[in-house]
DNA sequence: CTCGAACTGAGAAACGATTATCGATTCTCT
DNA sequence: AGAGAATCGATAATCGTTTCTCAGTTCGAG
């Protein structure tokens, strides 16, 4: 196994410390200006997903975002003016009594739309 | 306003039919057999959506789902195996409870992942 | 019935997201 | 330091989804 690389050290703080899932487009957004490509972001995107070190968060909207594995069960707040998603803590009871017992459930993801702090004045 | 057309009709029968929101390709593999083209259902999809009797569901995954606007409240369930979404009816309560206090909600969805009853045997 | 507007099917084109390719660079081990 | 493998940045290519174009068809008011 090889040590992790300059560019892969940045990409993966940038996912230990953002507010929610970022997606490859946000990272290079991040990243760029100190010279990261975008292909190596998705590469090394990919790479921590195959080594179980991130996960992808299933969000409505067309690119995939990814957070660090491993962290306790959360759920998201998708911006709808900045479209970023953020990180909220907590779940609630009661899922399994609205399923209709046809389905077998494995999993669940509850997303909270509005305004971030950032865009609910403006 | 034009009448809607047997293309039209067919498309949201479908729709309004449906155990759940169906994506243009899910249309287009109920009808082109009957002789209904992709563009066809994209500009009566689109047209609908427009005219106030369609709206598009919140999901995750690569293609927009429609479903009949003004349905009461629900979420929705989505197989793992063949990627189809159903609806789920009822809520859950106490969402707010996990919103922090710095955003603002203007609404939530709820989706429930697993097989569906035609996928939980194979 | 006649005309123009709206609609159609087929296929080409556009689009954004992601992946593959290239030669150059960096790392690790000896 | 030197060899070989892994990674890099840039860019071309790919992929699935959605839109556009065009010539032909259908609708509906007059």
């Amino acid at each position: 196994m090889r040590a992790r690389s300059k560019q892969g050290k940045a990409i993966h703080a940038l996912l230990t410390e953002a507010d929610g899932p970022l997606s490859a487009s946000e990272v290079w957004r991040a990243l760029h200006a100190s010279g990261v490509g975008l292909a190596t972001i998705y590469r090394a995107l990919k790479r921590g997903v195959e080594a179980g070190e991130l996960c992808e968060a299933t969000l409505p909207g067309g690119q995939t975002r990814y957070e660090p594995a491993g962290r306790v069960h959360h759920h998201h707040f998708l911006c709808s003016a900045c479209e970023r998603a953020f990180d909220i803590e907590g779940c609630v009871p009661g899922l399994e009594r609205i399923l209709p017992p046809q389905f077998a459930m494995t999993g669940h993801e509850i997303v909270l739309f509005g305004s971030c702090s950032d865009c609910r004045d403006r």
